[in-house]
DNA sequence: TCTTAGTACGTTACCTGTAACATAACAAAA
DNA sequence: TTTTGTTATGTTACAGGTAACGTACTAAGA
């Protein structure tokens, strides 16, 4: 079954041609560099022994790699699938390798698979995060390479952020809540990561300034559906007096939109749900659920033009790039 | 702010605490093999440069990369992250890096991916799709590592396949929806990959063994909620005594859910639908959704330990591994 | 004192593709 | 004819970590 003889290499290749692996290598490189018959010659021959790219040379010698890491805390959470294919559209077209890795929201993790993903010399790197280890920072700064952090722009970024105000955002969301007459506003969060934190500070700030209390019914669990949906079953029994969930996901908000149709609790009438940043299933759902609509995969698309760029030699004109967000209420406030 | 300078060899490591680079590679290996002073000095080198590993030697002489690669076709379908989730639970408790790459269910791409990830030496791969490109059968086999094909086991695998019978559990799920009485079932499939053939193939045999007339409405388009809302608007307008929607996975047929919910007509009175996968949406949402809950986790388990086995000089036991389906009939049906 | 064993480290060779340079053959221009 | 340019290919050196082997030194045993 596994095949036991070495895989083949340049010079097996050229041996066959009978030619020396260096003409083989040119027509790897550029066709056109070799004669016609020899273009013939050396594709017959690199079909017949199924011949790999060994990318290992050029990682010795200092060559451009042309692929570049993308770290995403997740793969289960939507947000990322849709940043990533925002990435995609951009490195897939200027002929840019991507090695995809994701951490689970731990640094260690995190350190870790950046460190794997260097030692295979990536061109540059696009992190999730603005929070990293001591380590992950020190590896970052000899790699020599860009870095851009995606998501958030209130943090101080390492060289480069490209992403939406999380604080303002919700900030923006609750207050046109409590605008519409909603006063008793819970908060629902899960999986503790900075953003999660981010969303929280700018729901505290709209609750206070308008003289309300801020309550926040948060778990270290990772969101689901049904997380939501328990999430507002705690909520309702701690708080009775709800009439508001601000949500720091869409998955969390549709669980407790969920959970109301299933304790006929009315939407909008008696309890509003806001949930972040608009995915689909929100948006085709009854009632239509109102969210935080983000930039995804606009996130991606700059994120990787910026890194783009500057692999190419171009200096860092922005180093802050806030690409805003917008509100959609829905029918569900 | 980009680092100019190369980034540190085991040699620059060396020769800061003054001995030769196979001090400070053994030093990396295994600590235990250098004295206890010369372990601080080197760790104290190591830290002050922030040395970071370099993997190309390690490719170039034949050595276990101890990474494997993993293609999926996509990362927005749910399905894959959860397979994937399973895949690291045993990887990384066996000390395995991942590679992860994505093609859009599109066989090109997929060769190209692979001939990516074995330029980089995996030891083995995980594939999605039980049918690939002849490019791409040539760089398996001459890349003579374990291959393992996961998803479906109807068709005949490379080396191994490790998933369910999407036939079978198509027929299985339309047939019960067929004895609780509907008869004019519609299937509604999207992005024309394999599996979606092989569930129309298993919709189609149930339908006709009860001489019922099989209808597929179909699009290219990838699925999503609103999609299954539109097919769902799609189907009523052409086949008017529509009583039954069997969709290829669970987006569909919540988006169906929502048209219907919309269009105020009676789940499961009037309308019965089914989706696939079982996912937490569905399960979570008002009325529970009807599916056919296959073992995601479980195939992705299954088949790295199987990998990761072979990988230690195990023989293949089992060349096709069958890991089953449930039908949960939900309140949709 | 002389072995012997063991420890700790050094030396050498190797893996494979490519940049840089060299060369050969021929054509075109002077 | 000579020079110059062009094209097609060959030659050499190099990248960095590690297996395999070699060596120097120390300590214990005879």
């Amino acid at each position: 079954m596994i095949n036991k003889k070495k895989r083949p290499t340049l010079q097996d290749v050229a041996d066959i041609v009978g030619v020396t692996k260096m003409t083989v290598s040119r027509y790897l490189r550029d066709p056109s560099q070799v004669s016609a018959d020899m273009q013939k010659s050396i594709a017959v021959a690199l079909e017949e022994l199924g011949y790999i790219p060994n990318r290992a040379p050029d990682l010795l010698s200092h060559a451009k790699s042309h692929a570049i890491g993308i770290l995403v805390p997740s793969l289960t959470n939507q947000v990322f699938s849709e940043v990533i294919r925002g990435i995609e559209s951009i490195t897939e077209a200027a002929g840019y390798q991507t090695m995809l890795a994701h951490y689970g929201y731990s640094l260690e993790v995190e350190e870790q698979r950046i460190s794997h993903l260097l030692s295979y010399h990536v061109d540059g790197l696009i992190l999730s995060e603005s929070h990293h280890s001591v380590r992950t920072l020190k590896m970052i700064e000899t790699a020599g390479i860009p870095v851009i952090e995606m998501m958030d722009v209130t943090s101080a970024a390492i060289q480069q952020a490209v992403g939406f105000d999380n604080i303002a955002a919700s900030y923006c969301m609750v207050s046109q809540m409590i605008q519409r007459g909603y006063q008793h506003i819970v908060y629902l969060g899960a999986r503790m990561d900075v953003r999660t934190q981010l969303k929280q500070q700018g729901y505290e700030k709209a609750m206070r300034e308008h003289h309300l209390t801020p309550i926040s019914v948060m778990t270290e669990e990772p969101s689901s559906f049904t997380l939501g949906a328990e999430l507002l079953q705690q909520t309702l029994a701690q708080h009775q007096q709800t009439d508001g969930i601000f949500c720091t996901n869409d998955d969390l908000a549709i669980g407790a939109v969920f959970e109301c149709q299933r304790q006929g609790i009315a939407i909008p009438d008696k309890m509003a749900i806001a949930g972040f940043h608009g995915h689909d299933v929100g948006q085709s759902m009854v009632p239509k659920l109102a969210s935080v609509i983000t930039p995804r995969e606009e996130i991606g698309r700059v994120s990787a033009q910026q890194l783009i760029g500057r692999l190419k030699g171009q200096p860092i004109d922005n180093k802050i790039i806030d690409l805003g967000f917008k509100i959609q209420l829905g029918e569900s406030i």
